[in-house]
DNA sequence: ATAGGCCTTCCAGCCACGGGAAGGTCAAGG
DNA sequence: CCTTGACCTTCCCGTGGCTGGAAGGCCTAT
């Protein structure tokens, strides 16, 4: 397969490949012209770091990730600590972003919105509740 | 005030004042030695520009904010779309997320975490339910 | 005089790509 | 055989919002 081909078929840019590629995630044979030549293999790869990374996955984690994929003498407690930590974070950033649009929609509510300069919403960035 | 104070009392890392100024953010003054000199205004600025990056808008809302907040003949109901717009992001960002925590833990909880090979996590990650 | 703690600018890097230029290659149609 | 157009390649720059560090100037206290 071409690039064009595994960019459908694994719903991957063809430039995030070429990028995958670049980082070493991947390494696909290249035919006598130039052009990468993707084996089912590589798709495969591509796919799991597609579905990787949609999960959220750094970069880093998906590298970690693959190599235990192919280790087959891995331990599952590797893969399962690996996705813990990142579901901590996944928590952590949830709580941050709840707490952002709680604030938020609070401050929204209490904005008339209309053609009045007054605004809570201003006077809460500037530090002066009545504002 | 030197940079080091309106740092301290912003709560606002100095490099990142520098880089406000650079983008136009704020224009402190300066002492006939090239240091920066910060009067209370700029100070009031920077703690505005602090709350509101804390609340997750960028910095391109923060400048238009700001303007707002100097325009003193602005409508509420100016603000209260860019808060409102700002709300719907962060909406459809929690929704993201809570829905690779979800499948996440699923995962995590399937998965064994002892010394075997056999793992829930990279069999769905590799799209092959059982492996 | 010197030490150290400020301050300045500039350059580079982070993450995970995306856009676009300049140029090579291939298959189909006239 | 030639052209067209759809591929493919590499290379470099830009994104957002900083952060780190180097090289050098300034200021105060001892």
């Amino acid at each position: 397969m071409n690039i064009k081909d595994v960019a459908e078929r694994s719903g991957l840019p063809a430039k995030t490949i070429r990028y995958y590629e670049e980082i070493g995630l991947i390494r696909p044979a290249r035919a006598e012209n130039g052009y990468r030549h993707f084996a089912e293999a590589d798709l495969h790869k591509l796919t799991f770091l597609g579905r990787a990374r949609s999960l959220g996955f750094s970069i880093g984690d998906c590298r970690t990730l693959l190599a235990l994929y192919e280790d087959h003498s891995r331990a599952s407690a590797d893969v399962k600590r690996l996705a813990e930590d990142h579901l901590d974070r996944i928590d952590r950033k949830l709580a941050e972003l709840a707490a952002m649009r709680d604030t938020l929609a609070h401050l929204v509510r209490s904005c008339a919105g209309d053609g009045r300069p007054d605004c809570p919403i201003l006077a809460d960035l500037a530090g002066t509740p009545d504002a």
